[in-house]
DNA sequence: AACGCGGGGGA
DNA sequence: TCCCCAGCGTT
């Protein structure tokens, strides 16, 4: 016996009904948001990387100034990495800026600067993947592809009362097959950004406004009372906890020391005070570090506190060391020499904004 | 399938 | 606090 979709499409729902009423709404009701203007794929594109976990208000100004920087894939392609890193600064998920800029080189190099309509060249580039890919074919070029995202299956779990949790990767595919099927064919884009701004205003996780849903009737958790169960999904666990000293260099000159963090993992290509993890180096031992490694002698100034900061993943703790190198000559370490005041010019987390912060108040 | 990857909004 | 947000790449 064949392996059979886990799902059952409630008897009684019209999903023609579903989309005419979906659409319709939107249509009427949808937000004028920056990205709506038009339908440049690349305009698209650059918004729906943007979108990726990060709220419509929070987007919104990053958009428009990147816009404005970069307005055509020849813009972007031709940029320096850290200046396309500094338009991204304190958007977060670094890698989509880094993806994107990688992505959009190889749209100029392969396709002549036309972003492809096609499903597999699509997929191919760097940061889409099956959400973005489908919200490319559907908003950009009108064709009827599923775009799946939390929105869509946070609605669709309840519309359809479907039960499965959402947090395991094999749910997206059901719902995108699920999707794919019962979709608007003649407008996908109104249909996708439909079921995502119903999710947005109407349909939210807690307290969904089921009164004034466009498509109450249709919604089988709402007939049975059981919306605010939907959709399941599973618990994150907690984060780690690591914690770091900062250390504010100062040199005979009067300039700092930043260095540039590796070119992957967390906050990759970004820059920072020098940091190093508590674990291998407290006050004492970051001393004899500069000592013995480097034969510089430093001193500790003052001590103005300790930042934290939380990740998806790990909490941060980071102390501050602010430090003077007490001699002239060079110090032989993998980083650059600034005047504070042309630090905003390199790409900074979120994390040393506020060090920063905290050396001024101080 | 599980994990790493930012930062902020809202209850 | 906790959950969630127009997810993706790597392992």
């Amino acid at each position: 016996m064949s392996k059979t979709s886990s799902i059952s499409i409630p008897v009684l729902f019209d999903h023609q009904a579903f989309s005419r009423d979906l659409i319709v709404w939107y249509e009427k009701q949808k937000r004028n948001l920056p990205w709506r203007d038009n339908q440049d794929p690349y305009r698209i594109w650059v918004s729906e990387i943007m979108l990726q976990q990060t709220q419509v208000d929070t987007v919104i100004p990053y958009f428009k100034h990147f816009m404005n920087r970069y307005p055509t894939v020849y813009d972007l392609a031709q940029a320096d990495e850290q200046d396309v890193l500094k338009a991204w600064e304190g958007l977060g998920y670094y890698s989509r800026a880094r993806n994107l800029h990688e992505a959009v080189k190889e749209v100029v190099a392969t396709y002549g600067g036309e972003v492809p309509g096609d499903k597999k060249e699509l997929k191919k580039l760097k940061g889409v993947g099956s959400y973005t890919q489908g919200a490319i074919l559907s908003i950009a070029f009108d064709q009827a592809e599923p775009a799946v995202d939390g929105n869509v299956m946070r609605v669709m779990s309840r519309v359809l009362m479907i039960d499965e949790d959402i947090a395991k990767p094999k749910t997206k595919t059901v719902f995108e097959d699920v999707i794919r099927d019962i979709m608007s064919q003649d407008n996908p884009s109104s249909y996708n950004q439909g079921l995502m701004e119903l999710g947005a205003l109407i349909c939210q996780p807690k307290n969904p406004k089921c009164d004034e849903c466009p498509v109450q009737t249709h919604c089988e958790a709402y007939a049975q009372g059981v919306q605010t169960d939907l959709p399941v999904k599973s618990k994150a666990k907690k984060q780690k906890e690591e914690t770091y000293v900062a250390l504010v260099l100062r040199g005979a000159d009067g300039r700092y020391l930043i260095e540039k963090r590796p070119d992957n993992g967390l906050l990759a290509n970004l820059w920072q005070f020098p940091l190093f993890s508590q674990s291998e180096f407290d006050e004492t031992s970051l001393i004899n570090h500069f000592e013995t490694q480097y034969g510089a002698s430093i001193t500790i100034t003052s001590r103005p506190g300790r930042v934290k900061h939380v990740y998806s993943h790990v909490i941060w703790h980071v102390d501050i060391i602010v430090a003077e190198l007490n001699e002239a000559k060079p110090l032989d370490y993998e980083g650059e020499w600034i005047d504070l005041n042309t630090l905003s010019t390199y790409p900074l987390p979120n994390v040393q904004q506020k060090v920063l912060e905290k050396l001024s108040v101080n």
